[in-house]
DNA sequence: GCTTGTCTGTGCGTTGACGCACATACGGGA
DNA sequence: TCCCGTATGTGCGTCAACGCACAGACAAGC
């Protein structure tokens, strides 16, 4: 099940596109190409991570999970960028949860890898600190809409990352689970999503989701949305 | 007003007292002491960064303020930390506002500096990285906070992150800037702050708070208090 | 076909926080 | 001393989100 991956599947990383002919030539031969079921948790809170993974097609939610079992999501991870940062920021664990949100492929490498590849410094190493600060920037975010804007506002900017990260306009994903990535009611995301249906902006049944008008959805969407955005092309253009 | 700083003053903060004597005697030459008054910005949001600080009695709050001009806080940091990360990992700003919570004493160093002995690696370089997963872990804790919890609980979390990095018991500020950095109403806090009156955790005149019983705030707080504690503990040690 | 489990819709009452409007209280300066 | 600006307390009505309960609606399997 297991294949070492190709340079062509690579690149459909962002990251991995970034770092250059020769760099990119050295990782490949660690880069495993494996394709990963919804639900599935790369990592648990705590959990010493053995793997930092580059999705592809996959899309990866980092969840914090409450004691009381209640859970929210504190960012998102697809193409554009990696799962695992602790693994080279010198930390190993965090106290989240790595959990696959949307079903795809990703290129994962092995720990010790990566930290040798992170210390040899160079573009890569660069790349990957711009990338934590631009997650840094998304978290941030996350909190600060958190704080201030509404369940419809924040949805539209879940479907829009999500939408960001995916080849097509297809979501599979129940209102429950949503619900739960985002910390509220599953009746509060049936309630918004009624009315982002009403306006034209989406359709959905049973688990099944399409984006049918994007641009309503940003016409919709809180600030928060743009500011992740703007600094995720700057700091990775 | 500006003088160099002594190694005394250097290991007041706890990131310089863990670099070791040899790089921190590198480093002294290029600290300057300075005092930083209450409300103090030392960054704007998308403010090309000139100085990495590094408190000693001073605490910096990181605010994000948006458009219509309410904020909240994502993060908070004293002489556990320093402020500034974005210099060395890549994007030399960040789309916050850092200002002068607590008026104090900070350390700072030139921009230029700061990633040249960011970019020797060593003891330093992987010190900011184990840093800044830290801050990570206090910024997402915010996020799940702002979601999950009442402003009862999130006002005892801001105090004891607070009292943490303060040399006394007193806290000098408004109810209504404490708002401002929870992002909540004045008001909220008038009933939150009674209410630990009443329990007898704190007393609060006029801008003048003391906390009276820790144990108590730390009985009445959410787990993310915690969650963060020992993160900063374990990352840091 | 029928059953069963899952997903979505809807209707309550409740609650926490909001926005607004004042009343009160303190403290520094004229 | 008085005044005035600032800080805090309090009382509304409003609203968004919650918790709970249950009713359809669809899909898969027997």
């Amino acid at each position: 099940m297991a294949a070492n991956a190709t340079r062509k599947e690579a690149l459909q990383n962002h990251l991995l596109a970034a770092i250059g002919d020769e760099e990119l030539a050295r990782l490949l031969p660690n880069l495993e190409l494996v394709s990963l079921p919804l639900g599935q948790v790369l990592y648990e809170s705590g959990e010493k991570m053995d793997y930092v993974y580059f999705p592809t097609t996959a899309i990866i939610s980092l969840l914090y999970i409450m004691e009381n079992g209640s859970s929210a999501e504190i960012g998102v991870v697809g193409n554009d960028g990696m799962v695992g940062i602790a693994i080279f920021m010198g930390g190993d664990t965090t106290p989240n949860r790595a959990v696959v949100q949307n079903a795809g492929k990703t290129l994962k490498m092995n720990a010790a890898m990566m930290k040798d590849e992170f210390t040899r410094g160079g573009r890569f190493h660069n790349l990957c600190l711009r990338y934590t600060q631009a997650l840094i920037t998304q978290i941030s975010q996350t909190a600060v809409c958190n704080r201030l804007h509404s369940v419809d506002q924040q949805l539209c900017r879940w479907l829009l990352l999500s939408h960001d990260r995916l080849p097509s306009d297809r979501i599979l994903m129940t209102q429950d689970l949503i619900a739960n990535m985002l910390g509220v009611r599953r009746e509060g995301i049936t309630h918004a999503a009624k009315r982002l249906q009403k306006a034209g902006y989406i359709s959905y049944v049973r688990g099944d989701m399409t984006i049918l008008d994007r641009l309503g959805l940003e016409s919709s969407v809180c600030e928060c949305y743009q500011v992740v955005r703007t600094e995720y092309d700057r700091l990775l253009a």
